[in-house]
DNA sequence: CATATACTAGATAGAGCGCTCTAGTAAAGA
DNA sequence: TCTTTACTAGAGCGCTCTATCTAGTATATG
């Protein structure tokens, strides 16, 4: 079974939310996920740095379809918008400040570190870019368009992510959520 | 001569827009500061979370002043605003991508893990929303538009350091820079 | 039944962590 | 001159880090 696997995944994706990656040993990840040590070299034969990247891949996937998910249930694309930034300071709310996004803690601590991790980032807010402008696309906006306002969706919300966190509040994310709706506004206006 | 405290307080700076606060080791610092590791203990009895706040508390107020100085030699807010923006990526492309903000990093690593530095944090993202919205005041909006602005400047440049440092390319902070002068123009416009 | 494969289990190595400790030097004030 | 204070200097402690290693168990296939 892939339990262990998927069990030893999932603890760590947590746990970059929480403690972003120097700050999670392995230790901790298989204490808390229940798994022996020897299980997570099985799995993850290149170590840390592999468990990493595979978190970082798997979470980007997860976040996308979500996004993808809320937009589809909102009767158009502006509430749709609108759901993904209430959603995302109620999750705030509930879990006092710790779940946000496991990418950004990630990215910015690898960035200039690790390059095999860095690429993982990359990878995955370019294929968020691409998923926002086909989305935005389908809604009416022509291409570049399109783009600038995914683009300005992710940076928003990612941003909002670090002031929220860090100040404890859901002003930060309603005040982004708002300008980024603006601006989706604004684009489809003149489109 | 606080010389040595100077130098060790700029290295930490440095080193935490890099790697971090876990990531960034006190032996790496002296080094790189070519500092005793005594000094370091003397100048900062509680050690690194001491160490750490004067460093985010530090660099808060720094980049604060270094907004206030660009805005100030700017003919208007709107072109202060764009000069920042500017400013910021020409930093990221002559830095390889390394030297952004040193409160994001540190900001999303201790927001669960470090209440101390998480205020500290805290501290700082309050007190730049409070210069921005005086400036946006001053520039003739309403109070509560001000701070929405002001509060949407700084996410939309922290996300956009995220991203910009993750991908190694200038697009997501210029395209923050655009979305942030056009939310600023409308708010100008409707006061 | 035999054997290969998948997985569990955890002791241990070697390096590095934050921090403490003792000792020594430099310069200023009594 | 003597003493105090500020600072330099770095060895070493206890601990944790990632990673390796050996050994054992379960399951499926020949």
């Amino acid at each position: 079974m892939g339990n262990t696997k998927e069990r030893i995944l999932d603890t760590t994706a947590e746990m970059f939310r929480r403690y972003g990656y120097t700050g999670t040993g392995l230790k901790q990840i298989v204490a808390q996920a229940g798994a022996p040590f020897g299980s997570l070299y099985h799995f993850f034969p290149r170590g840390k740095e592999q468990l990493g990247e595979e978190v970082i891949r798997r979470s980007g996937l997860m976040y996308q379809q979500l996004f993808e998910t809320i937009v589809a249930a909102a009767p158009d694309i502006v509430t749709g918008v609108q759901d993904l930034f209430e959603g995302a300071a109620e999750l705030l709310r509930q879990t006092d400040y710790a779940d946000a996004c496991p990418i950004a803690t990630v990215a910015l601590e690898v960035a200039s570190t690790n390059e095999p991790l860095r690429q993982a980032t990359a990878d995955v807010f370019a294929s968020w870019i691409e998923a926002g402008t086909t989305l935005f696309t389908r809604a009416g906006l022509p291409d570049p368009a399109a783009r600038e306002v995914a683009i300005t969706l992710i940076t928003s919300l990612e941003g909002a992510f670090v002031l929220s966190r860090a100040t404890r509040t859901t002003e930060p994310i309603e005040v982004a959520g708002r300008t980024t709706v603006e601006a989706l506004r604004t684009a489809l206006a003149s489109a």
